[in-house]
DNA sequence: TTGGAAAGTCAACAAGACTGACATAAAATC
DNA sequence: GATTTTATGTCAGTCTTGTTGACTTTCCAA
């Protein structure tokens, strides 16, 4: 099952291993957001308040407009999460001090915490999902995401935290 | 880069590297479903009928109450979907013949162009990040993604063509 | 023959995306 | 100094896709 993968320009990929990839990331997509999902049903947020926390708490002070590009949706669909999360503490928007148009946004402590409690369950299922399938498909994993990615989402990808690949 | 992740039983994972594991979800998710957004945009369809006509695709005859558990989703919500689909005719329910309160799915000719068109951009874009990560690294997403995925989606993906893993 | 499963339908609703139009403040440019 | 552009916010309306709940029809099986 392995070997007739081992051609190297010329990977022999049938459509069949193709469509399987395929429905490996629709499955695979539903689990990834299972467990916040369950712990943010009941609170009055959702799956765009949890990317919207995870952004801000990866990369603090960064603006709305850099916010907008990396969730890829506009700022009216983000001003709706943002303004939640401000009205309850979560977030705060600082005045820029070169720029005083721009806001940097920041996760306040409560804000944090919530972050925390999201990660930690995601964290948990991608850390079980590396461990169960070893060391050397991790980096076959981060390959293939990465090659699938539209350029503007890769640029964005490699800007975060623990710099290239 | 390499050689902190060579540790075989205890991965020494930080979570740094968990979260880029989970942000490159996030961002390759986004990519891997454009390119049939795209196509669908304009038609009166969108992604959950895209769904609908992939796994009635794959498996032709296959039951009202099975897509729905494959999909994850209500009998209503996928109502409407296939309501729409078998209006248009692309899809066709055939009374089951040991069971006539089943329905059996099928594509019709029409269905399956759309069908078939979707899933040739889509595959393009899963070939091409196959063919640039390379072979080794095939393996190693699929097992992650696999390890991934809730009990049950796993059951549903197992049971798809191209039988194991 | 009756109970229950499978399927379909109607109605109401919510999240989260969208567009379009408009407002404000501040920076940048002419 | 006047004008334009940029960053942000906001109001209003729409669309897709999901949800519950209630109800009907069909029909298999005990």
């Amino acid at each position: 099952m392995a070997d007739h993968q081992t051609g190297e320009s010329l990977l022999f990929l049938t459509d069949e291993q193709v469509r399987k990839g395929i429905e490996a990331m629709f499955f695979a997509y539903r689990g990834f957001t299972a467990d916040p999902d369950r712990i943010l049903e009941g609170m009055d947020y959702g799956r765009a308040h949890h990317r919207a926390v995870h952004f801000i708490g990866r990369s603090p002070g960064t603006t709305v407009n850099n916010l907008l590009s990396i969730l890829g949706v506009t700022k009216q669909s983000l001003n709706r999460v943002l303004r939640s999360l401000m009205e309850d503490g979560l977030v705060e928007a600082r005045v820029g001090r070169v720029d005083r148009r721009e806001r940097h946004l920041h996760l306040t402590e409560k804000g944090a915490g919530l972050e925390r409690q999201l990660s930690e369950a995601q964290r948990a299922r991608m850390r079980s999902a590396y461990r169960a399938a070893g060391p050397g498909a991790v980096a076959g994993f981060r390959q293939v995401l990465e090659a699938m990615m539209d350029p503007e989402a890769k640029r964005h990808y490699g800007r975060l935290k623990e710099g290239g690949s």
